[in-house]
This record gives C-alpha cells, sequence and structure tokens, in this order.
DNA sequence: CACAAAAGTTACCAGTAGTAAGTAAGCCTG
DNA sequence: CAGGCTTACTTACTACTGGTAACTTTTGTG
C-alpha cells in the first residue's frame, strides 16, 4: 500500500476521504509485523500513506491505537478458540484443544501479540488489563454459569478468569520464544493443569 | 537525597566515586514511586544527584534499568512469600497464606511491579519473561521434586511454573485495581484453583 | 459567488534515550 | 616536582518520537 503517491497540502479532490480507520490499522499491523512492537507512529502513517495528523484523527494516539489492536487481536483470538472447541461441550479434551488454538494463534500473530500485551506508553499495565478483560467479560460468564451447574459457587468465576487468561498470556510469551517446544506437550501440560483445578477438590 | 549540590565538570575531589550502583537503584525506586512506570533516566540521574553519563556507566541503559529492578524486586517478592510459608510443607492453607504474601507485596511495591512487569522499551516480553524466569526457576525446581515424590511425572514443572506466576502476575495487576475487594477471599480463591489443578485427577 | 467548513500537509515543540566531547582531579614515572 | 596518562565527572549534542498548531486547498451552501 505504499504506492509513492506525494499528495498536495489541502482538501483531496473528489470529495471523499483518502483512507478510513481500518485502513489505518491494517497498515499499524503491518509496520509491527515488519518493525517489531516498537513501531513508531511516524512509520504507521508512511505505511498507510498518509501523514502523522491523519493517523490521530482516524484511531488517536498511541494508546488508543494499542486499544484499537488489542480488540482486534482478542476478537481473532476469541474465533480461533471458539473454532477450536466447535460448540463442543466443556471437557477435557476439548480444553486441550482451545489452549492449542490460542497458543497458534499468538505464533500466528506474534508480533501484534507482542506489542499489544507488552506495553507501549506509561499506562500500560491499565492497558494490558483491558485486553485481558475482553477475554475475561465472557469467560467469567461461561465458568459462573458452569459453577452453578455443578452446584458450586459462582462466585469464583471472575478472579478464576483473570487467572485462566494470565497463565495463558505468560505461557505464550514463554512459548514463542521456545520454539522447539512441541506445541501439542505444552497444550496438554496446561489444560491438565486447568481442568484438574477448576474440577474443585477431590472426592 | 536531591541536595542542591552543583558539581562541576571534571573528577570529584576526595578520590572516590560519588555514588555507587546501589546509590543509583535506590535512586531510581524513589522516582517510580512518585512519578509511576514513566519515569525518565534525566530524573533517575537528578534524584540521584548526577548526570545521565553517570546512570549509564553505572547500571547502563533503561533496559538494564528494568532488568535490575526486576532483580531487586524478584528478590522482595520471593523473601515475603517465603516468610509467608515459614519453612512449612506445601498445603492448601498454606498455599493460601503464600499467594495473599505475593498480593500484599505487589500493593507494597506497587510502582515498581507496574514498572517491571508494564513494559520499558521494545523488547518488553523478553525482559518480562526474564523476570518470571527468576521466579520460576525455583519453583519448578520445588514442583518436580514434589511430583516425584507423589510418583507422578515431574516433566511438567517448567510449564507449570509459568503458568502459575503468569496466573498470579495478572491476578496482581487485576487485584491492586481493585481496592476494594477484599485480599484474603481473592487469595483463597486463586489458592483454591492452584491446589486442585495441582493435586491432578479426581481419583 | 463569497465564504465557512472539511480534509488534508507542513512545520513545529517538548521530551527522551543515548553518546561524543570537554574538563578537572588523581596518579605515576623520570 | 614537572609533565603526561588515566579516571571520573559534566556539558552539549544528535536522532527520534509523540503530539499539536498553523497553513493550504477543495467542497458545498445561502
Amino acid at each position: 500500500m505504499s504506492s509513492a503517491a506525494p499528495r498536495r497540502p489541502g482538501r483531496p479532490i473528489g470529495g471523499q476521504l483518502v483512507v478510513d480507520r481500518d485502513h489505518v490499522l491494517d497498515a499499524a499491523e503491518r509496520v509491527i509485523k515488519r518493525d517489531g512492537p516498537g513501531a513508531s507512529l511516524e512509520s504507521v502513517a508512511v505505511e498507510a500513506g498518509v501523514t502523522k495528523p491523519i493517523v490521530y484523527d482516524r484511531v488517536g494516539g498511541r494508546a488508543e491505537l494499542a486499544d484499537a489492536l488489542a480488540e482486534r487481536l482478542s476478537d481473532r483470538m476469541l474465533e480461533a478458540t471458539e473454532d477450536a472447541i466447535a460448540g463442543e461441550t466443556l471437557n477435557q479434551a476439548s480444553l486441550s484443544r482451545l489452549v492449542r488454538a490460542n497458543l497458534l494463534a499468538v505464533a500466528e500473530h506474534r508480533e501484534l501479540f507482542l506489542y499489544v500485551t507488552g506495553g507501549t506508553t506509561e499506562q500500560t499495565a491499565i492497558g494490558r488489563l483491558s485486553l485481558a478483560e475482553r477475554s475475561t467479560t465472557p469467560l467469567a460468564k461461561t465458568l459462573a454459569v458452569w459453577r452453578k451447574s455443578q452446584g458450586q459457587d459462582p462466585k469464583v468465576a471472575e478472579a478464576w478468569s483473570f487467572a485462566i487468561v494470565g497463565m495463558l498470556q505468560m505461557i505464550s510469551v514463554w512459548w514463542i520464544t521456545q520454539p522447539e517446544r512441541a506445541v501439542d506437550e505444552v497444550a496438554a501440560q496446561i489444560s491438565d493443569l486447568m481442568w484438574n483445578g477448576l474440577q474443585g477438590p477431590r472426592k
């Protein structure tokens, strides 16, 4: 998309926006994939074939960009994991497939994942938390009804879902830096820990 | 320590270093506590009563500073959690105290924790991982011998310890932004999940 | 048709990580 | 004890980044 088309100042002819928000976000993803998590807004603008103030107009500053990309990423991850269990009821096997799909999805969007989870500016922890919340909110609901159906107290759902998301994020970071490790083995180990934890105390 | 003592250029009189490495790191901690995770190296230098190149000479750039502070923090956390279980054998009650101590230690070093876990520059995920590794390495050893003593496969120890550390980190970030939540309740819920997970499958 | 609104670019500012050059004190040799 | 080398600082700079103000051109409307 980086066609060398030097535009003049002033409103462009033709009466329509030169790029829209999604175009800018696509460009941002390409730049992050190319330059890593340290990609600058300037390079995003260049990649989108536009100048910096346009980026600010379309998506906002660095924090908003990170937030928008976090939303995109979490949507894709959610989709990938939902495909993995494919409507099946939750059991140990489907949970293992879910963890596996999560790992593979992270690997596929490696740089984007590192950008989103890996802090951008000072308020990074809040951003990381809001990303996590996008995953935990549906997860907490599922957990709550599941606990109820088992006759257990559903109050733990919120804390547990944050714990699970944190577990998955850390394992993902660890795994993508250990390429020799077999994904199936790691997925099996982690789903094992999770499944047993969710089951509650031994009878 | 920010005594207004404008020093001249050149080697200081008296033949000894004006500050040492620990002094700079102490200053960095104070600045981070005051200014939050976005603290600049310049302000660290000022707080240490020295100029920027000295910071570079004593501890290095931003990445090295984060790494050094991560080491300090993980040492303190390890100490706090070890005090909490006080040599007692691992059981559900002591695990709960461990989680509780972890949360309280994070709250005590809140800003430093956010600085260390919350990314500094582009290579933030690697840094976060190396911090995690300081916690996981001893944890993995403990887990491995514990699994063996239970007649189980100790191979899961490494992955599980990363999972546990990730769980604790995420829960910590979540909890310190939810001040109304009772620490004992959260600790009980999380240790519950962990303990059951570690126990292995229901008989 | 004049003129406000819209939609761009250019040009700038402030702050930051990192470094090169300058300067004064200590030290070591003849 | 003079002269030079080393040490340990500060000053002054570069390169870059996030963010914004000012400027320029087209559109559309009374």
